[in-house]
DNA sequence: GCGTATGTTCAAAAAATATTGAAACATCAG
DNA sequence: CTGATGTTTCAATATTTTTTGAACATACGC
């Protein structure tokens, strides 16, 4: 009762009014916030794409926003987020000016690219670290045990630098 | 010149100064907080272990605050992280009261029952979730598409859960 | 046993992160 | 072209996480 909304099909701009998430929708929602929490992926991206994951067809940006209960710059945010990553594709009808979102085909190959963009800036950023400080243990006095340690962890390093991009295809252009 | 600290050993409680990092140890911290930060440990733990991880002794809790500058707190905090983590392990050498700190021998081990330590709780809590989600979505209407997605995250989930344990030793007792 | 060196707890402060919403921007149907 | 629709941006706000520090517990050497 909020507007009083009028006839059956208001003139233009009835306000649409979504459904809530389904009993079932939200424990899914949980499911998939839970799992993005361990990679530090905010809840409000987890919730778009499982809405998205449990939805027949392919969602537009007001329906995201309306169902979730979210504001636009989050749902802009979000979707950017998973674009980015991969994790959404979007189809455009013809004859509408919207995009309507679902998920990548492959949630295996959506969840490689993710890792591999946490981690793989680190362990590149971190490689010429590791050689300096190795290095320097060496130099230096330093005890033969920490110096092992220093240097396995380095080998661990480019072990994970070259098996990583051998993962998957490498990430797609803009 | 803060404290008239006296002649060369003061009687009891010369506030003993600790050097800050070293250029390579402060190196080697970024590393591992930049590592620790994929999985969501706070930079202190991350700090705490790495200044271990690069010492060629046990190290005491005044020496570990002393040199990473932090409270008290966080360093009691930070250890008990570690310690339940069995990634450190202590060391009271026999006549004295304070505990000497060192890394567990294996990092690697460390990692994957921290790994496990975030990963297995979130999956044991989805597992009866995942159940109902797919047997409301078989029970109602619903499209086989969507279907076959939620049956398949199931599946997943199930062989995690089994794969998981395999991968080391249960947890420890406390 | 006592007294204090050693550590722990936890409420409050600080810092980091996530979300909102309104204004700016972009685009396409007409 | 142009105006309405659809989306992004971003400063302000809300929320969550981390750190601090002082009060509290513990136990060990004496």
């Amino acid at each position: 009762m909020t507007h009083p909304s009028s006839k059956l099909s208001a003139r233009r701009k009835s306000r649409p009014s979504f459904a809530p998430l389904s009993a079932h929708e939200a424990e899914l929602a949980e499911f998939f916030v839970r799992m993005a929490g361990i990679l530090g992926v905010p809840r409000s991206v987890a919730e778009i794409y499982s809405l998205l994951y449990a939805s027949p067809a392919a969602v537009d940006f007001d329906q995201i926003q309306g169902r979730l209960g979210m504001s636009k710059g989050s749902v802009s945010q979000g979707l950017k987020f998973l674009r980015d990553q991969g994790m959404v594709l979007s189809v455009k009808p013809p004859g509408s000016r919207r995009e309507r979102w679902q998920p990548t085909p492959s949630l295996a190959a959506s969840l490689v690219t993710l890792l591999r963009s946490q981690v793989l800036p680190a362990l590149e950023q971190s490689s010429p670290s590791l050689d300096r400080i190795v290095q320097g243990a060496q130099g230096t006095q330093a005890s033969p045990a920490v110096i092992e340690r220093l240097t396995q962890l380095r080998r661990w390093n480019a072990r994970a630098l070259e098996l990583f991009p051998l993962m998957l295809p490498p990430p797609r252009e803009s």
